[in-house]
DNA sequence: AATAAATATACGAAAAATCGTATATTCACT
DNA sequence: AGTGAATATACGATTTTTCGTATATTTATT
């Protein structure tokens, strides 16, 4: 990840949906896009959206396992993003503690494999 | 600091010229609004407002000193807070460089005391 | 008291970001 | 081939953010 840009960075993290997305993930390794959907209980268009902008901006990857579209953080962001979005997890997690809790209590997740 | 709201935090640095006068900042324990202008090569007003905003979040503390305000980064921010600062300080010091250079090129600064 | 320098604020205009809704795509399964 | 679930994208409308310009405020100096 080369002459990363500090500013599209802090652009991402700027939104609501985007930083809850990132951090949820984050905390879960990776989740995919109806995992998200209903732990921050917004519309897939919306969400799939926000994803597509982390992807492009380079904070998230995305592998494809079936029908499932999985997302995680982004393992080539330099050293200081990632620590950036580690720090933020840790020490906010009351800001997306209900997303979590909606994530958990939903049924019929998708099984990991691969 | 109580309940410091991580989205707002990063609303305040999704901005270039918020972005840039928090870094010099940081980087230079404290400047006066002159000193900003001069260094991000914009005007008062704008600067001034940007500044006003981070102020008001609580990113930036300032002390005046006859007719100059100083800024400086806010001690009571939380410690992620100030982490994610000194990383992208240090990390991304090619992103205010130029500025850097138009700060240290700048005559007639104002001199501290007190 | 008048002037000048430094800083702050007000306000409408312009630009940027976000949104809802509709629709397209992809893949598994029958 | 057809259906349904998961995901992605397009597009105009709305909201939010930022901006330039003018003006106010504060303080030091004459």
């Amino acid at each position: 990840m080369e002459q990363f840009n500090p500013l599209q960075f802090y652009k991402c993290l700027a939104d609501d949906t985007r930083l809850k997305a990132i951090l949820l993930i984050a905390d879960q390794q990776e989740l995919c896009v109806c995992e998200l959907v209903a732990a921050l209980n917004l519309s897939q268009p919306k969400v799939s959206r926000h994803l597509a902008q982390l992807r492009q901006c380079g904070l998230l990857t995305d592998r494809k396992q079936n029908q499932w579209v999985y997302y995680s953080i982004n393992k080539a962001l330099p050293d200081w993003a990632q620590t950036v979005i580690t720090q933020t997890r840790v020490a906010t997690a009351s800001f997306y503690k209900s997303d979590l809790e909606r994530l958990n209590a939903m049924g019929n997740r998708p099984e990991r494999c691969c």
